[in-house]
RNA sequence: GCCGGGAUGGUGGAACUGGUAGACACGCGGGUCUCAAAAACCCGUGGGCGCAAGCCCGUGAGGGUUCGACUCCCUCUCCCGGCACCA
């Protein structure tokens, strides 16, 4: 027998498997079902790491299961080939971008290959490629044409390190997402995708996504942040201006005891001047406006200005004072905010830093508030009082009827908000798709024309940062005509957010050479919606917002026929090492290809599939302590290498019934577990079917037929042992992974003999072995006269019998 | 604070709709082989008592429902993730 050597056999396969073209996806119109596999498609940042690994390792299972169980797979790849990274790194190194990019691209491809992951390549391309984003930019156009891509000064999120600004999406507690930097505060005109047109039906259609993690559909529910309440319109008493404000409480407007605006409301500055208090208030809008953002959300100060004017609250005309402060925010609702200090716990520690008066209006029953003596405002449900038409109501079933009775009145009516804002696409980088815009003195922003497209990246530019877009110092990108009146005009010089190119790939995977049309609509009908979705959670908010955002846009535009486009999703967890995230600098850092080259790729593919559960962090610390042995699944290897040249060497006369049985039960639970990506449980499966096989084995019985489905079933998990044991030593001429899928004999699946637990008072007693199919009489029969049983029962009378045939039964004594 | 998810041997984890808790592994202990070691193979391995048969305890804590609870209900503790002046 030879030994198990994967460094010889796994370069062998892949050779052969590309030879034979074997995961060129089928576009044929058989009969088979299609299925439409996909990876998040990766950054090309360097090689492989082990959350690499982990997550193609249960794609690609999916894929090779769908393909064997008789479908037409698609599982295509590609680069995400733009972005930050290839731009530190070319400003750090001095090599161009697109070169370190492709060497990346080059060097990751290699990695992938020597894993065996069954992509068809025939279709990959990168996201930098002008091929691609040609069609990143001609979306653009058409956003751009339906009024989903404008610009606007906005106060937006900059990151002073990177140079650039960021999408709400892209901040983490206030530091940039990427490095970490603190991001500052600036006011910019920047390009925003209208995102939150779709807000509503974003939400809405996550009812249909019942596929998806629990927690990435609350994240998205959070961050979309639907909020049901009422518009309601104050009039300023001394000016006459109208101003809105957003509550989701309108049953507390009797409440109300001053009145508040954000520092960036348009109103203040007019307001301070009417109102006569013009220093103080300008003192604190400009020290406040140069303040970073988020440094003033952390501080929850509760300082204020009186801006000496007042709002006419329009349920009762009581005057109140208006104030400047920042704790309400222009971003959210509409930058002013009435002022209820008895329901509003922020509004109690302005009222009460302030020396506000503080007016109850909802009584909680038995235990009344008094505004004198409360401690915290109550923002709980009650009865309201000191509310005009309303007294008596109850205030949750009341915030509806005072909402439509505003409306009634003319003075407000029933409104949603959200806290969700529309997407921030423009960067001030270079690597990136440029935005096809050209700028006319006279005719203002206007699209590239599709025969302008792509707007090409041009290779010779200076694109170390200094705050303003590389593009804008290159002379010849800049200088453009108008493509309505030819005159000379300046092109657009920020570029897009590397997001924009991922919330479309898997559209152009299903007819990746298309030249005149981002993808063929015909291809899109054949392989979308995805089947199977798999990625990190990292991307729970950012990707997966934004892509179900262009697959809602592309439907309106009668490109596709489904709004999601992702009905199924999967989440890896994360490798980490020790308890903490591997990286570089910490000096955890495991690599995948080496252990590939040491062990085996299918060893490295096992080893996070068996670890647990798809969806859980794996520690690596844990699961191969010792670097020096090989992770524990690689022994399960030999073993199985042994026993299926065992049974070929030495065939036995006769198959083993009990061996029989067993593969067949095994086919049985393999096939259910890989149908729910249960990986973990389905490799503990195919080791209790080897520990079968071996007994066999030793016993002197055949195995041949056991080998054979074990090799069949290990195949969409370790794929190159199982295609040398398939061919080489099973002797089959066709590749195992074209093979169909084993099925099984339910009658030989069926357990024959099993164990009947008997029970006294709920205590396991005894184990009897019965038939499967005894009946209850045969099983009560049985643990009747266990011995056991009896001598646990004593001298007591047993009142109940409960029999679950044939698995247990519980005999129940008196005196308990 | 709000929302979501967890807590099972020394470790990773298993237990499908309430019915043998700890499958399958790793580790560890013992053994076979060997001059020796590694590898490989075999046996054992939740805790306690016992020569044994067996008994008691045991799924974060406490309570409840049930003939029977890791599983269902209530209260609490801790851990992880997300959101957080969102009006």
């Amino acid at each position: 027998m030879r030994r198990y050597e994967p460094s010889e056999i796994e370069p062998k396969w892949q050779a052969v498997w590309e030879r034979e073209d074997l995961y060129r996806a089928d576009e044929g119109h058989d009969e088979r079902p299609k299925f439409y596999a996909l990876d998040m498609y990766p950054y090309p940042s360097g090689d492989l790491h082990m959350g690499h690994a982990e997550a193609f390792s249960g794609g690609d299972a999916v894929a090779r299961f769908a393909a064997v169980r008789g479908h037409r797979v698609l599982h295509p790849i590609g680069w995400d080939a733009f972005g930050l990274p290839a731009e530190n790194a070319a400003i750090k190194r001095g090599v161009a971008p697109k070169e370190w990019t492709h060497a990346n691209i080059d060097q990751q491809r290699r990695s992938f290959k020597r894993m065996g992951m069954s992509f068809d390549w025939s279709r990959q391309f990168n996201s930098c490629d002008p091929e691609y984003y040609r069609w990143t930019q001609w979306l653009f156009v058409k956003f751009f044409e339906r009024g989903l891509a404008y610009r606007k000064l906005a106060p937006a999120n900059w990151c002073p390190n990177d140079q650039t600004v960021l999408a709400n999406e892209q901040v983490v507690n206030g530091a940039c997402e990427r490095c970490g930097t603190a991001v500052v505060r600036k006011d910019l005109t920047q390009w925003f995708f209208k995102i939150t047109d779709y807000a509503q039906r974003l939400l809405d259609d996550m009812d249909t996504l019942i596929d998806w993690p629990e927690r990435v559909l609350t994240m998205q529910r959070n961050w979309i942040g639907r909020s049901e309440g009422a518009e309601v319109e104050f009039e300023i008493a001394e000016t006459g201006d109208r101003v809105e404000v957003f509550t989701t409480r309108p049953d507390t407007l009797w409440g109300v005891t001053f009145f508040v605006f954000a520092v960036e409301h348009p109103l203040v500055a007019k307001l301070a001047a009417a109102g006569a208090s013009g220093d103080a208030a300008a003192e604190l809008v400009g020290r406040l406006r140069a303040t970073p953002l988020t440094n003033r959300e952390q501080a929850e100060s509760r300082e204020g200005v009186r801006l000496g004017v007042h709002a006419v609250n329009p349920v009762n005309g009581e005057k109140v004072p208006c104030f400047v402060a920042p704790y309400v925010l222009m971003e959210y609702g509409t930058g002013a905010v009435m002022g209820v200090p008895a329901h509003d716990q922020r509004d109690f520690e302005f009222a009460r830093a302030h020396g506000l008066p503080i007016q109850v209006v909802i009584q909680p029953p038995g235990q009344p508030r008094e505004s004198d003596t409360m401690t915290e405002a109550y923002d709980h449900e009650g009865v309201m009082v000191n509310s005009g038409p309303f007294d008596g109501q109850r205030s949750p079933e009341s915030i509806a009827a005072v909402a439509a009775w505003l409306e009634e009145q003319g003075r407000g009516r029933a409104a949603v908000t959200y806290r969700l804002r529309d997407w921030l696409i423009s960067r001030q980088r270079y690597w990136g798709a440029p935005i096809p815009i050209i700028h006319c003195p006279e005719h203002g922003e206007v699209a590239v024309p599709e025969e302008g497209l792509p707007v090409v990246l041009p290779d010779d530019v200076d694109f170390r940062p200094g705050g303003e877009s590389p593009l804008a110092r290159h002379e010849g990108f800049v200088n453009a005509m108008c493509p309505t009146c030819g005159k000379p005009a300046r092109r657009e010089t920020d570029t897009m957010d590397t997001f924009v190119d991922s919330s479309w790939y898997y559209f152009r995977y299903c007819s990746p050479n298309e030249e005149s049309r981002p993808f063929d609509p015909e291809a899109v009908r054949r392989w979308m919606p995805v089947d199977q979705y798999t990625g990190g959670v990292e991307h729970a908010i950012l990707h997966l917002l934004y892509s179900r955002f262009f697959t809602k846009v592309l439907h309106d535009m009668g490109m596709v026929e489904f709004t999601e486009p992702f009905p199924r999703l999967m989440n890896q967890g994360q490798v980490i090492y020790g308890g903490a995230s591997m990286s570089k600098s910490k000096g955890n850092l495991v690599e995948p290809m080496p252990i590939v080259e040491r062990w085996g790729a299918d060893t490295v593919r096992l080893t996070v599939l068996f670890a647990g559960p798809f969806e859980d962090d794996i520690d690596w610390a844990l699961i191969a302590p010792d670097p020096e042995r090989p992770p524990g699944v690689h022994g399960w290897l030999i073993r199985v290498w042994k026993a299926v040249n065992e049974a070929v060497e030495r065939p036995g006369a006769e198959e083993a019934e009990l061996l029989r049985r067993a593969a067949h039960r095994t086919v049985k639970g393999v096939t259910e577990d890989l149908d729910r990506f249960r990986f973990n449980t389905a490799i503990s499966k195919l080791m209790i079917l080897t520990n079968a096989m071996r007994a066999a084995l030793d016993a002197g019985e055949d195995a041949r037929a056991a080998a054979g489905l074990l090799v069949q079933m290990l195949a969409p998990l370790a794929p190159f042992i199982a295609e040398e044991l398939w061919r080489e030593v099973l002797g089959n001429p066709a590749s195992v992974h074209l093979r169909p899928w084993p099925s099984f004999d339910p009658e030989l699946a069926r357990e024959e003999r099993v164990t009947l637990i008997v029970q006294v008072d709920g205590r396991v007693r005894d184990r009897v072995e019965v038939d499967a199919d005894a009946g209850a009489d045969a099983c009560r029969e049985a643990a009747l006269t266990s011995e056991n049983a009896r001598k646990a029962i004593g001298d007591r009378r047993v009142v109940r019998e409960v029999v679950r045939p044939p698995k247990l039964v519980n005999l129940v004594t008196a005196d308990r």
